[in-house]
DNA sequence: CACATATATACTCGAAATGAGTATTAATGG
DNA sequence: CCATTAATACTCATTTCGAGTATATATGTG
């Protein structure tokens, strides 16, 4: 068997926390000084099951025991992953996993360094209009023909368009990849960044930090997925502390979607899903009226059958 | 490198198509006739990404034009599927994919077979109350310590409880796996059948019929995936003809789902999201009003964030 | 032809969920 | 006492949802 037909697995981990307001991710020094994921080859000989190999490398990468982990995706494209010409074919399959343990642990990185127009819980990312948009119509100007610029037109119409859909994090990554705008393009495709026309960004600076590999593409799909799953799961509490206020509630949450709450009707949402109870104990904040602390009713599970925060009421800030 | 340490890449599908009120899935023939998924291996010289590796030997061996295609999960487990002897470790990737075209390939079967508490169209299936909630009743009378039996209870509660969910096709058959009650359970522990006391099933025959290594899960998690998906994205019409009365198309979603779904308001619904535009023709059937035919809106797409069909009325037979 | 049957299509109505407020209360520091 | 900060209570219009009733349009049968 030749050494180029070979395919070996790569496994890394979006390894999420939230500290106040900011949603990280535990990254490691690299090569390169790029941001990588934690990864690592898995070993078919030692490895019982994909995830179990996953908790290894984890374990020996970072210290960090993984609680609650899921599937992202498994990718396989065809240099997409190489950078050093190691010449055999990598799979990479993607990892969610929630921590509340941030400790002192170096890694921790804000997730929207990597995607800056994800952010929209103070406004609409003026990089939106100023860059992005302006370069995506430069995208859908120069395709081949008049079908692909249609299709195009579509996804920069759904992506950044009227309605913005939070879930959305993978699409609109993998659009502005294709459109030449974040520099893993150039790095998958060796292709020189000023070559590029559709190049957007005149001094060359591409959108939101890079990382190694396709390692942010798997961090996007985390994101997406972690926004998706809020609505109709409990999932939250998995990063919050067992005791918390509802605003701090209210924060983490809007920290992972990238949007403000309507205070209000998120606190009616909680009441009436029955997601929390009262502890009977108070914050005692700096100034302002204490606030109860609750912890998470687990009971939930057992009655309702999708508990989650739909979030819905996209509101500019009110409290 | 040893041969034992190699890994191969499988890639398997649940094709999955709906004629009249059949919700059905490609299966083919094998070893010790059991059905399976067709699977075909990924090649990393001539495949580009995974996907593409899919629709390539899928296109070869059933001749079938895949429309949507997502990928489900990656299996990697040791021991759970064995390669015929040959020692390298197989991990497979399974992929759900819509088609319309069924043509008179033979390997067609209704996804009820494999499924038959889903089916909840015409009543609720007799066999939950008459034999899976006995066998599960025994299941968490038998854990071995109270916690146990509590996670238990939560988890029947959750599966065949109060309110069905019909999106927990996976959650269910896992449930029904662990207490015993479907065939691969006894395969893949070893186990014989009669030797366990959490048998509901007198005859010894289980729930279902079985199919090859993990299939049966592959599928669950299909069917979950697709009813979850139908609500928020018009995938339906992947398995429509070009035109169709819209009874064909709530026939066609009530068979996915596995529900009814009150007439009046599912137009109402498809109506008011713009899914779909009359053709101006109509049906001729063979007694009754003649109804308009449809087709799918490809509009929609650019307007609305999340076109779907939010099911929701769960409703006895009104038309 | 009248009528049973099968289906399509229109319209109604109350209940619940949603989005966006206003108003009031409780604490703190100066 | 008052400005500030936040918690908490209550209101209200709009939309969506579930479940109907009513009527229209076809067919084939006695």
């Amino acid at each position: 068997m030749n050494v180029k037909d070979t395919v070996s697995i790569g496994l890394s981990a979006a390894i999420v926390a939230v500290e106040g307001e900011h949603p990280s991710v535990l990254v490691v020094a690299h090569e390169g000084s790029l941001d990588a994921l934690p990864f690592g080859p898995f070993d078919p000989v030692d490895h019982r099951t994909l995830e179990s190999g996953l908790r290894k490398w984890v374990g020996e990468q970072t210290k960090f025991d993984l609680g609650y982990t899921e599937q992202l995706y498994t990718f396989g494209d065809k240099g997409r992953h190489l950078s050093a010409g190691s010449g055999g074919r990598v799979v990479s399959v993607g990892y969610l996993a929630l921590t509340r343990q941030m400790r002192e642990a170096p890694g921790w990185r804000g997730w929207y360094h990597y995607f800056p127009w994800e952010d929209w819980r103070d406004a609409k990312p003026a990089m939106i209009d100023s860059v992005i948009l302006p370069a995506l119509k430069k995208f859908v100007k120069d395709a081949p023909d008049s079908e692909t610029a249609e299709l195009r037109r579509e996804r920069v119409n759904v992506c950044f368009g009227e309605g913005w859909d939070e879930e959305r994090v993978l699409e609109r990554y993998e659009l502005l990849y294709e459109a030449g705008l974040v520099e893993e393009f150039y790095r998958d495709s060796g292709h020189n960044k000023n070559e590029n026309k559709n190049q957007g960004n005149k001094k060359g600076a591409s959108l939101g930090t890079p990382m190694l590999f396709d390692h942010r593409r798997i961090l996007a799909t985390a994101i997406a997925r972690l926004r998706g799953k809020l609505k109709y799961r409990p999932v939250v509490f998995e990063l919050m502390a067992p005791a918390f206020t509802l605003l701090e509630l209210q924060r983490a949450v809007e920290a992972l979607a990238g949007l403000r709450l309507h205070k209000q009707n998120f606190r009616r949402l909680v009441a009436e899903q029955g997601l929390v109870e009262g502890t009977g104990k108070f914050s005692t904040p700096a100034r302002g009226r204490p606030a109860e602390l609750f912890r998470f009713r687990r009971g939930v599970l057992r009655e309702r059958p999708a508990p989650g925060l739909r979030l819905g009421g996209r509101r500019a800030r009110s409290g």
